[in-house]
DNA sequence: GTTCCAATTGGAA
DNA sequence: GTTCCAATTGGAA
């Protein structure tokens, strides 16, 4: 995962200082790699034989599911809203309770037509995706990255604290496909939460308009 | 350089969706080729013959200082403070004015060994480096990038704003020779003028409690 | 209707 | 001593 990023940030520079000269070869076979590998992601049938391996491909060197951290004892410094109460319920009309392709450690698991779905140029927009994908509206907008209070308003009461867990399966999903820090797509998380919570809270003030007490 | 940034962000890509076999053969030739451009930058001596050669290729194809765009008519919407008044005073032990080397579009300057001084894998680093070589701490605490209120905080006053045309000489160059987004190199000067205020505000705290009115 | 911008904060790293 | 973390906000894009 290091390893990553830091040959992705060693690229980078390689890029600017060398810009025309060593990589352009490269960039003429982008578009050829970028097909194949993409033909490679696109769902065929939800086809268990294959299943595995669409997934083995997907999160690319994860490991699977039910591992042994899963009963690890590390405890989240905030309180951790436990079970499957954050986790959205699979839509009604998902016959198919299968076609849910784990992510990460395999705590969050995404539909898998989203999944293929989402486009990894944009992290920020696979963030917010993924978000969607995997918690309820409701809790975005109640709950935060930390479970903190703000700094800036300690008179304010902290949101609960999002499932550390599903986070960290988004977090390393995210930023492995996309290439960008850890960091990076947990600044989404904190804005998506509070841009969710705006709406909420916009919905409501609209509401109470409407039928003024 | 919007097809710097696209190129990067798809090789980016690549680089995830193929890990260990398409690329691999570059990650080899890295250091060679990250040595043999160092030594390139590496400064000599203040020899004015071959400045505008390394100015050249630091500043990787900007235009040169004094370009036509110098007297433009675009005006910020924020009040500007005009002049020289924010641009850091070359220090005194510097005998040689001349170096001074301009970045971006050339309204801003920058001591030579400072700027051969920055490594450009932190793109935060750089930025806060070049920030603390252009303006003086005292402008950098009391001034913010878009001169604006906090919208969390409308009862404060708002700060004064960044010389713009600074400020954008140091976006640009951070922007190209990390390879990031203008927004980002944008939220660090964010932060460090947050944070350099907050120094500040401490300080003045600190003498407060010594010699108490 | 969503996403992004960027100013502010106290404490942690 | 400096940099980063992330929560909150109203308006702009």
């Amino acid at each position: 995962m290091c390893d990553n990023e830091n040959f992705a940030r060693k690229l980078r520079q390689i890029l600017t200082l060398s810009i025309g000269n060593v990589v352009k070869p490269l960039q003429d076979n982008l578009e050829d790699i970028m097909t194949i590998r993409n033909l490679k992601l696109c769902p065929v049938r939800p086809d268990k034989s294959n299943r595995a391996l669409r997934i083995e491909e997907i999160n690319n060197g994860f490991k699977e599911s039910g591992s042994e951290e899963e009963n690890s004892g590390e405890q989240p410094r905030a309180s951790v809203e436990a079970g499957p109460s954050q986790i959205r319920e699979t839509p009604a009309q998902s016959t198919d309770n299968d076609d849910m392709i784990p992510i990460g450690k395999g705590h969050a698991k995404v539909l898998s037509k989203v999944l293929t779905s989402i486009k990894w140029m944009s992290y920020t927009k696979a963030t917010r995706t993924l978000l969607e994908a995997i918690f309820p509206r409701r809790v975005l907008a109640t709950h935060s990255l930390s479970g903190k209070q703000s700094p800036a308003f300690m008179d304010r009461p902290a949101k609960k604290i999002l499932n550390p867990k599903l986070v960290d399966d988004i977090v390393n999903t995210v930023s492995t496909k996309c290439v960008v820090s850890k960091n990076l797509v947990r600044k989404c998380i904190t804005v998506k939460c509070a841009d969710e919570a705006k709406t909420c809270r916009q919905q409501k003030r609209a509401l109470n308009d409407k039928i003024p007490l």
